[in-house]
DNA sequence: CATTACCTTTACGTAAACGTCAATTCAATA
DNA sequence: TATTGAATTGACGTTTACGTAAAGGTAATG
């Protein structure tokens, strides 16, 4: 119990290189112990890794997945600073159906287009194009 | 009518630089055309940087929303892509719901570590911390 | 006509997020 | 014991997305 996990381990399950998780370190959003020289991972850095990934993905600096992953901080117990961690998340989301709304128009748009383009090309006949 | 835009024009209403807006013309983003050595955006140009600043809110490089954006071109008329393209933004979407869900996780775990907490405090009744 | 207000290009600078050697160390194995 | 494999620490390089002068053109205005 309490697996730890080498650099490679880590490395290789999320598939980024062991400069990125040094990287990671040296901006304070890992914090490996060593066994000698070398680093091991607990399952907590692990987690906290799975949160930078997830927070790159959804477009946030390394600063910021810090920040947040900082707020989740049983020992602080801080809810103020997570609900509005929340309210930045929904947000986004908001952003993103909005987005999403914007380019089903756009979709639609097309649609009529190709429409109207076939039935004048039928109004045409056999004209060349 | 044919309404055109200074680089200031744009610069101000959307608060960006003018650098920005040059770079963004060098990486092929804006096309504003000439009148002498001075630039002119086109209602066209306008609405690409609206889709190019959405799309740094979403998190996507110049270059994804230089892609995307290419596919909606009226003129290519492509729905596949497009469809595409909205496939892309609903993974976008669905990472943010399970984002929140996760956070939503995670204070309701702070919320009851904070009940725990509040109860052995009066089973302590007034012993100090 | 001189100033002001914008615009231009050229070009070097910068912060973030790693990539990419190079030179070592250390432990396990042939 | 010699080698191999994985790890380490520098340290310089790279890409993206602009920032920031510097030096100058142009048009309107007092």
């Amino acid at each position: 119990m309490n697996r730890t996990y080498s650099i490679s381990d880590l490395a290789s399950e999320f598939e980024v290189t062991p400069r990125t998780l040094r990287y990671y370190e040296e901006k304070g959003l890992l914090q490996p112990t060593r066994s000698g020289q070398i680093r091991r991972y607990s399952a907590a850095d692990r987690t906290r890794l799975i949160l930078v990934l997830r927070g790159k993905t959804l477009g946030l600096s390394l600063q910021e997945s810090a920040e947040l992953i900082g707020m989740y901080d049983p020992s602080s117990n801080n809810n103020a600073q997570l609900s509005r961690l929340i309210e930045k998340i929904q947000t986004r989301k908001a952003q993103l159906v909005a987005q999403k709304l914007e380019l089903e128009q756009m979709i639609d748009d097309l649609d009529a287009w190709e429409q109207r383009s076939r039935k004048s090309m039928k109004s045409r006949k056999a004209k060349k194009v």
